[in-house]
DNA sequence: TCACTGGTGTTATGATATAACATATGTTAG
DNA sequence: CTAACATATGTTATATCATAACACCAGTGA
């Protein structure tokens, strides 16, 4: 049912950059540590950055226009996906919750909406700043 | 030129063109309109921006880089507030929520993370699309 | 008076993201 | 096989969003 796609080389490196760093990254700063692989233009990290994030490989944070590998074993759950990011060491915490999503859904319900896409982001100090 | 509160004339021309309209605007768009105004450059227009998101008159859409005037009574309230964001007629509705309140305080308290701001944005289709 | 604060105006620049077009490669139907 | 199509890629240029730096001015209070 879950059928992993295989990833082009562009997105490998994109990916496996992302994986080795516990903080989000920006597009560039991403083409910049992909520049001794070969990547030379915005395009080939955006493009790499759109498949990844609709395979849920890869989440944007929409309010710092950054990127993060996905922390969580199965994106693929219905609940909520909370991303916590400390301003002070920029370290990010995605956690999914059932109550949230409840919440959430019901709210859109009462005003008829249907969400194809949900952001919810905390930002702020975590526990070790 | 009636200024509205303490306002200034900057942040009263953009708060004017931002409630007049029933969809969020970025800030060139309001640039562009506040021309005829006497308006000239960016940075007046996100000058004025920022000390109206400071006072909960105007929030910002992280997830579309636009801002829309606060449509509640008293945003100073401390449940959550949703945006739910039509990517068809490009209307915004903003709803605060208890429930998702709890959620999020519950799930920042279990992390030891301290929210100071916090954005939940839902985009999809209004029930008028 | 004088320092201080906050708003304003202006030019320049930085940061984020996409358009448009050309080329290549793999898959599939005829 | 090969024509048609879809998808990935590379490249240049451009669009869009946001801030730095500096000068000026007006109000406030010691």
């Amino acid at each position: 049912m879950t059928h992993i796609a295989d990833l082009t080389r562009n997105q490998t490196l994109v990916l496996d950059k992302l994986s080795r760093t516990d903080q989000p990254m920006s597009a560039y700063t991403l083409l910049d540590e992909l520049r001794g692989d070969g990547l030379k233009a915005p395009l080939q990290v955006y493009r790499a950055l759109d498949k990844l994030v609709a395979q849920g490989r890869v989440h944007r944070l929409e309010s710092i226009s950054a990127f993060v590998a996905c922390q969580h074993p199965d994106c693929q759950s219905h609940a909520a996906t909370v991303f916590m990011i400390c301003e002070k060491c920029g370290r990010v915490s995605e956690q999914a919750d059932a109550d949230v999503a409840k919440a959430l859904a019901r709210m859109a319900r009462a005003e008829s909406f249907v969400a194809e896409k949900m952001s919810i982001e905390l930002r702020g100090a975590c526990g070790k700043c």
